[in-house]
DNA sequence: CACAAAACTTACTGACTGGTAAGTAATGGA
DNA sequence: TCCATTACTTACCAGTCAGTAAGTTTTGTG
């Protein structure tokens, strides 16, 4: 037993401590909010103690600040994971819907934390540096991908790339975020297996008649 | 001058001040959030005071649920002016999508609150008596606007309504409560008219290629 | 008009909570 | 091994804010 769970080997472990705090105050953050998250409530569930957060972080936003930037680092990271360019451009769209569709509906926390942000006018993102373009690589494999199915035929020209991002977006946040007044309003769980996969067919499907080129002067008859 | 404004007149009317509550508290629950409003600032909003307040609704928790009720009220009517009868199933679907689809950019203060809501697990309306049926009238009219328009021939057979409803209020509410957090990731207003004009036609666009019974069989190729 | 109930106001309070002062323990470099 | 710096703790405070006690004005009713 040379190294063990070394929370007693190493007692002052920075990044340690740091990554402690911050999974605790993304877990608080997203259940109760920016304003109804105390921070004596995180420090509770923390090995540490009320002061070392404010040590490590400055102040309660700036701790909400820094949870938001790993929080947002997930989904960044999830479309490089996908190798969209070995498949057909139709296949690369279902997988990336797919993708997409089970990210949120596996990190309601994340959802939660993004609907807070949003509450909030975005104001805490909005100041972290190049915090836009690094998103934005999303839009250009997008980008790519549309042209590569244009070019095979496949998909219709003219749809805008952040336009389609914001589609698919759609039905993938709105269910997870909605899921409470959904139960209330429709007696309906959305995240409820059964609906996740008519409602996960229904996203690519949605998405992929959208594109098709087959379709195309329907919207115009009666 | 017999009855001037009624504000010095009637110094006393109850109607008019539970109205002039909640006409504040809901502009300042949606600003703030449940946590964030301060029943103080409500007050200050108000032509009356803070104890007057709860002697109205009880508890802050209370005013917020009645700012709920009353909010919940507008889309609940929407439905019924729509008058979808009248027009060819298609038609119909595309009023009713552009008729949600409006409602949501005009009313953001709605849809903040809603998600506000969801962010307190739909705690509040889940205590609301029949809340829930009264919503789910516009899943029947969405149904028998299906039913005709399988009939007709113009929408293809199968489609839960209560999922077809997802779908649309995906695409109107997602655009209004992540606006924020889109201007900044990707520097666009999904709010202006510009943006707004496109993404209503994709809407339409997609609601009504997802019903074409013309497109079936695409999602199964490659 | 009388008077009881309803509709308010002024003036508080007490718990909660973000933040800190002051001091202690570990760490790493010379 | 000393010591400056970093990492942390205990004990505390001051402002905030939901909620109320106690009293005043209005209103509807007999």
């Amino acid at each position: 037993m040379s190294d063990r769970t070394a929370a007693k080997a190493r007692p002052r472990d920075i990044a340690r401590t740091r990554a402690d705090i911050l999974a605790a105050a993304f877990a608080v953050f997203a259940e109760k909010g920016l304003v109804g998250a105390h921070v004596d409530d995180i420090a509770a569930l923390t090995r540490t103690t009320k002061p070392t957060i404010y040590y490590h972080f400055g102040s309660k936003e700036g701790l909400y600040t820094a949870v938001l930037e790993q929080a947002y680092g997930g989904i960044r990271d999830l479309e490089s994971t996908l190798d969209l360019d070995s498949l057909t451009p139709r296949a690369a769209m279902r997988r990336l819907v797919e993708a997409s569709f089970d990210y949120h509906a596996q990190n309601p926390e994340w959802v939660r934390l993004v609907s807070v942000e949003n509450i909030h006018g975005a104001r805490h993102i909005a100041g972290l540096p190049a915090f836009g373009r690094r998103n934005a690589t999303v839009i250009e494999s997008l980008r790519a991908l549309l042209v590569r199915g244009v070019a095979a035929g496949v998909f219709r020209p003219g749809v805008e790339p952040v336009h389609l991002h914001w589609m698919i977006s759609s039905l993938c946040f709105y269910r997870v975020s909605n899921r409470h007044t959904w139960k209330v309003n429709f007696g309906l769980d959305l995240l409820a297996v059964r609906q996740a996969a008519a409602q996960r067919r229904m996203a690519v499907e949605a998405v992929l008649r959208y594109l098709d080129p087959r379709c195309e002067g329907i919207e115009e008859t009666t």
